[in-house]
DNA sequence: ACTGTTTATGTACTAAATACACTAAGTGAT
DNA sequence: ATCACTTAGTGTATTTAGTACATAAACAGT
């Protein structure tokens, strides 16, 4: 059944970045394509926007699809469109960055196996099409937002230490931080609590668990 | 001559929005629609993306078609793609903005009569599409961006004063701003010098004119 | 030469960010 | 039970950045 136009128009995807924290490290979720063009390479999840879906649902639905998980920090990143970027014809991508916490897709990503997988950012395999440079944005983005937002608190589970949300800030922001003022800058912002209980684990003091307050919102500083 | 896909495809188009100063004022161009939907009224410049040209190209072209000048900052701002915001077809709207050196287009916007006209931002006439929306995003990007960055000497001519460039923060941000303390801020940024040259327009000292260092970078700060 | 108007400029104060070291609480070995 | 080891938890002093603020200089017009 064939569409058609008086002019030539382009197809528009989406494509994602997802990021979430497992073992220790900030991981990507990048997908082996099953078909041509790139067929066997590693790309970005993403996908056709369908034509009466919003950019935002069409994201969503990707995420949804590819996470089995609804709740996220999701934004729109920037739009993609040079005219050889995918072989088959002009395509647009509309790129969006994701960030799950760590806890919620704990069982899915690992039962899925074959074709998904979670990689360090210092391990990445070549990308199809130019996701490579997609990726290298939001990791910009990323790392932008964490000097003027409470943005990392999303890739947070249910409870956490300072020390592990400490852990966050250095890795996306490549650089040792200071204990004490970092438990001082975090607590001032006013947007985590203590839930009371302790975590111990191994041959010392134990460390407080916290809980972010509003899950919803991200907090804008200065 | 019709063109056919295997499954419908949006329109995708981009739409800037121009910034200047003209008369001490802020203002954005837009135009007046010729064709429906919309006939009449004002929107944002812009139109089709050309099957064979990146989205940069396309956005510099309207540009150019708009204002006659080549060169400006120009930079993508967001995607607005609501399945309805066009009611012939489905459109995918990549908005940018773009300042001008007020002394760029004198010439050529006045000339250009019916069907184009610069506004004041507190003098905006009724918006065609989503446009209000779009403009209302620049107008909060390109705020945020004066806080963090030299962005705003893309607005100044080839000569200035210390109180021109301060009136355009002030314009900008809302809020008066300490001469002293402006001055300080700016030249410590060590991206504009003085001409050597003075401007004498009244009854008063004459003040210093400065030139912008180097046009083609935008510094960010902190 | 006096008045009015805008430009140019330095210093004192306040707030924010940074550097830095010791005690607390647990585990495991002797 | 004590000791050694490890990570967590916390306060203060210093530095830096940002803010507040007032007076003299240069010109035009009378």
């Amino acid at each position: 059944m064939p569409f058609q136009y008086d002019y030539p128009h382009p197809a528009v995807t989406v494509d994602i970045s997802i990021f979430t924290i497992r073992g220790d490290e900030l991981k990507v979720l990048l997908v082996k394509r099953a078909l041509a063009p790139f067929r066997g390479e590693w790309a970005l999840p993403g996908g056709f926007v369908d034509i009466d879906e919003s950019l935002t649902d069409a994201a969503m639905r990707e995420l949804r699809e590819e996470t089995g998980v609804e709740a996220a920090y999701l934004e729109q990143l920037y739009t993609f469109g040079e005219p050889r970027r995918d072989p088959r014809e002009r395509v647009i991508s509309v790129a969006y960055y994701a960030l799950m916490a760590s806890d919620t897709l704990e069982i899915r990503a690992a039962s899925d196996a074959e074709g998904v997988g979670w990689f360090r950012l210092d391990e990445l395999p070549a990308l199809a099409f130019d996701h490579a440079e997609i990726l290298d944005m939001a990791l910009q983005r990323l790392a932008a937002k964490l000097g003027y937002s409470t943005i990392a608190l999303q890739l947070m589970p249910a409870e956490f230490t300072m020390a592990e949300l400490r852990h966050i800030y250095e890795l996306i922001g490549r650089e040792q931080l200071d204990a004490r003022n970092f438990s001082k800058r975090i607590l001032a912002l006013d947007v985590i609590e203590p839930t009371g209980k302790n975590r111990r684990d191994g041959a010392h003091r134990p460390a407080k668990l916290f809980r972010v307050k509003d899950r919803s919102s991200v907090k804008f500083t200065r």
